[in-house]
DNA sequence: ATAATCGAAAATTTTGAAATTTCCTCGCTT
DNA sequence: AAGCGAGGAAATTTCAAAATTTTCGATTAT
């Protein structure tokens, strides 16, 4: 892949190795490689790096260049409790605020997922699906949001996100998919559509806690 | 002005251009006086403006260059509910883990402020001291939120207050002072060391929701 | 008179290279 | 043999200019 390639589609191209998995936490992002890669000049590089940053999928170092967000325990920890508060608030604000169109979306949105991870379920392997089944969770999470009316609820929550999705992809992990999520899934959906707050709190604690253990 | 500035000067100066005052909300960021202001290149610009888009203050759009983030009604109201709800979150968790050390921070703060806004209300203006104010308000906000233990809610704190502080800079609104401050920031200091989490979430209610009257 | 189009000027983006800093290796001293 | 330091290679940062895109004004056609 040695020919040009348009600056939005670098950025794009980056975002997804890394949140999907070509590029592992901590990885040193070197120039030459990148620069070979995507035939452009060091100086385009360094934007998309640094727009990277700004999501806190990359860090920089002054005059020590960027290098993959690094995983670690902490920081794992402190995405999970961010994440947990934003996702809730978000679900809570659209069951508040939330019409029709908000309960056709997140269930369009929970029938795509659940479809994907059943396949799944039946093979026991993600990867030939990784980036449908990464796709569908993303706008699944997203979707109990939309109705918040907070757009900047939902921008922090995006790049909360991500970075919660590449601390977890590791092959070892199976790419952050767990067995679990089908009715964890089902339950934020039950909560949601049911307008009980409460529960859906609670369901949304239920899926992401186990990602607290470590610290 | 038209010597040499380091490029985390440049960062600073301008970041407090955009919070304290000097360039306001919508202005559009032009490239040949601030390169005649820092005395740098067109690409170490950019570079500054773009880590200012990646907090918010600046909006940057494809080939159309960076300019202050504008001001909105939309903005502003959605600026206040976020922020409000980071720190009211922020405040209940420094109450429930803060130790003394977090509550000799925070009387700290406080008092610095309150002495500061004795002497705006004295004379009734902000501008003589409004770098101190600022400053001291910014410390005591942090102050709030200090023992939360969360990295992400504090960096996401401060950015949004950033914002919501540039939003509020104009010369007839008094650089986004009140006189009610005083109270209120006692009282939000009085439930804090009280360890009265929902009397705090109150408190910081009462303190903002005024900004939220305009949509 | 209004709208559309062409062209010049200004601004943005990308490039390639120079200047600076950091990193790594090899050789020297202890 | 271990540690320190110098030298060189690589990487980062800054610069100045070329290439591209947008903006603005003026002319022309409807």
């Amino acid at each position: 892949m040695a020919h040009k390639t348009e600056t939005p589609d670098i950025y794009r191209d980056l975002h997804m190795q890394l949140t999907i998995g070509g590029i592992g936490p901590g990885q040193k992002l070197m120039p030459e490689p990148l620069r070979a890669r995507y035939g452009c000049s060091a100086n385009t590089l360094r934007e998309v790096l640094l727009r990277l940053s700004s999501v806190g999928l990359v860090v920089f170092e002054e005059q020590r260049g960027f290098r993959a967000q690094p995983a670690s325990s902490q920081r794992i920890h402190d995405l999970t409790k961010f994440r947990i508060m934003l996702e809730q608030e978000g679900a809570a604000l659209s069951i508040r605020q939330g019409g029709i169109g908000w309960e056709a979306q997140l269930t369009a949105a929970h029938h795509k997922l659940s479809h994907i991870e059943a396949e799944i379920s039946r093979t026991g392997d993600v990867k030939p699906v990784l980036p449908l089944w990464s796709a569908a969770e993303w706008e699944f999470h997203d979707a109990l949001s939309a109705a918040c009316d907070s757009p900047l609820l939902r921008q922090t929550f995006h790049a909360v996100y991500d970075q919660f999705r590449q601390q977890l992809i590791t092959r070892a992990r199976n790419f952050g998919y767990f067995a679990d999520n089908v009715p964890e899934h089902q339950k934020i959906v039950d909560a949601a559509l049911a307008r009980d707050e409460g529960a859906c709190r609670q369901a949304i604690y239920d899926h992401l806690v186990r990602n607290m253990t470590g610290n």
